[in-house]
RNA sequence: GGCGGCAUUGCCAAGUGGUAAGGCAACGGUCUGCAAAACCGUUAUUCACCGGUUCGAGUCCGGUUGCCGCCUCCA
């Protein structure tokens, strides 16, 4: 079956074919690094970096391109006001960003390009811009001309007349029209510059996207992705830039994630309401937050909350005790694997899983099918007398290898699981303010208590141990505890 | 003002015109010394409202109401 994508070009749900057909060339506007990323910033490149991960489980030759942005009116601010040089502020965030990248399980990019590496290839682009007629020279700066740009417009659904031009566009007597965006900046002193045939400056915004995409990618490409608000201006800039420049279709699949929201509202920043991937994934497990955003599709609207989080963190402990209670059993088991009764079922809903990713990437459909293939584990575990041993072990094998290709795609369950249900231990009892050696202390208490038979004294403690909201499980390999708010 | 999106059970959330996935919570059960975990079962005759198309609509069309986003930096 072939991936269909909502293509926000065309609006509306679109076979997939690239370029080349076992090819995809894809590009997702990457950072602006001079704060911290917020989880905003998580949700578009965990939704992309799962596009990715599928792609090429489908067996795509994937060429994924992440720029980051390090030359912006936001870092010489944020710089002067430090006084430090911009290269200290973007490296710092672009360390930042990495570490809360890696913490959430995204992939790196194929080619992760810097716009200060760029310069040059900008300085020509904007040149073929300017020869072709689309952009005019204006005291130091360059800008594009909406006006000469017959499909302006075209991607966000926009026509010029429509937008309520000048009311909420920067006065500017150099534009000849205010929808006109700058190519190239004249630097003002103290700002970063560079050389060009147009004077010491800059490039503007969106030119570096245009100019970095398509050295690496070619003047047509297959994938190009953001966050929605992206689509106007950035997206539809870079379009007339590039189709400008090179007048051949510069992508063919626009791909854009939705919003987080708080309280139902719009995350950011300038109505204070954001979180930082940091303040998320130093208080809950990591890999929470990712299974958090697989829960709602990548282009509807997701609602964060500490409820939310926090349940999401219960199941990341549901599936790695799985996993674990699922090596437990299979143990050195190396097969040959043989039939097993419900064989048929994880074979529907493995299927079901790839159908669900097929439909524009809908992970949260696709959860549904790895909850069941879990539950299902467990049902077998639990009742393990049940079957023979070969068998029992054999199903378990298979179904954890379906598990290990869901989890893969989604870029979740990858780690060891015991390190894992220890970090979600050791995170909830600080954020609960849990003295775990004295969990340790009290536990070791009541199973003495236990061995002696005095249940009395063991329940006592259990119920202590119950209203600092540690739950207990005596099992034959002796007693495990978990914390249950 | 222009453009677009959304309204599904207590909560979160899928849903291709054919009779409502999955998760959380709750309740009952199996297991257990008692529990917990795990598993099983129960929980929307109904999908904001009003019309229409159709043998049949959460799903298509028209209208109404409410919420949200973009049009300014923004994932």
């Amino acid at each position: 079956m072939a991936i269909k994508v909502f293509n926000t070009i065309a609006g509306k749900k679109e076979d997939f074919i690239p370029i080349k057909p076992d090819e995809v060339r894809m590009y997702v506007c990457g950072v602006t690094v001079y704060d911290m990323c917020h989880i905003g910033h998580a949700r578009a490149y965990v939704a992309f970096d799962v596009i990715y991960r599928y792609l090429k489980e489908k067996g795509f030759r994937v060429t994924y391109v992440r720029n980051f942005t390090d030359v912006d009116d936001k870092i010489i601010k944020r710089a002067n006001e430090l006084g430090v040089k911009t290269e200290e502020i973007t490296e710092k965030y672009i360390s930042e960003f990495y570490t809360d990248m890696e913490s959430l399980g995204v992939s790196k990019a194929d080619i992760e390009p810097k716009v200060t590496e760029h310069i040059n290839e900008i300085i020509a682009l904007i040149q073929k811009i300017i020869d072709n007629g689309y952009a005019y020279v204006s005291g130091g700066d360059v800008y594009f001309s909406v006006e000469s740009f017959p499909g302006y417009g075209k991607l966000s659904g926009r026509r010029l007349d429509d937008m309520k031009a000048g009311a909420r566009v920067e006065v500017n007597e150099q534009k000849r029209h205010p929808m006109d965006f700058a190519l190239w900046k004249e630097s003002k002193p103290g700002e970063p510059f560079w050389d060009s045939p147009w004077g010491k400056g800059r490039p503007g915004w969106h030119i570096e996207c245009s100019a970095m995409s398509t050295k690496y990618l070619g003047t047509t490409f297959d994938i190009h992705g953001g966050g929605k608000d992206l689509i106007f201006p950035h997206h539809e800039n870079e379009i007339a830039q590039s189709e400008g420049a090179y007048k051949v279709p510069f992508v063919r699949y626009w791909l854009h994630n939705g919003f987080v929201n708080i309280n139902e509202e719009k995350m950011s920043k300038s109505l204070g309401n954001f979180f930082t991937i940091r303040e998320v994934t130093s208080r809950y497990y990591p890999e929470a937050l990712r299974y958090f955003m697989l829960g709602t599709h990548y282009r509807s609207p997701i609602n964060y909350s500490v409820d939310a989080i926090s349940e999401s963190e219960g199941r990341v402990e549901y599936y790695y005790s799985t996993l674990r209670e699922m090596n437990n059993a299979i143990g050195s088991f190396g097969g040959p694997l043989k039939d097993f009764p419900a064989k048929e079922e994880v074979d529907k809903n493995l299927q079901e899983f790839f159908d669900s990713m097929d439909d524009d990437f809908n992970t949260a459909k696709a959860l549904a099918n790895l909850s069941n293939l879990l539950r299902l584990a467990n049902d077998i575990i639990l009742k393990r007398n049940q079957y023979p041993k070969d068998i029992f072990r054999s199903s378990l094998c298979y179904i954890r290898e379906k598990i290990m290709i869901m989890g893969r795609i989604f870029g979740i369950m990858e780690k060891e699981p015991l390190s894992v249900l220890k970090s979600i231990t050791t995170m909830k009892a600080k954020r609960l303010g849990i003295d775990v050696d004295e969990v340790s202390r009290l536990i070791e208490e009541r199973s003495l208590a236990r061995k002696e038979k005095n249940f009395q004294k063991s329940d006592e403690i259990r119920d202590r141990l119950l209203k600092m909201g540690i739950a207990i499980m005596d099992t034959p390999e002796g007693t495990l505890w978990r914390i249950e708010r």
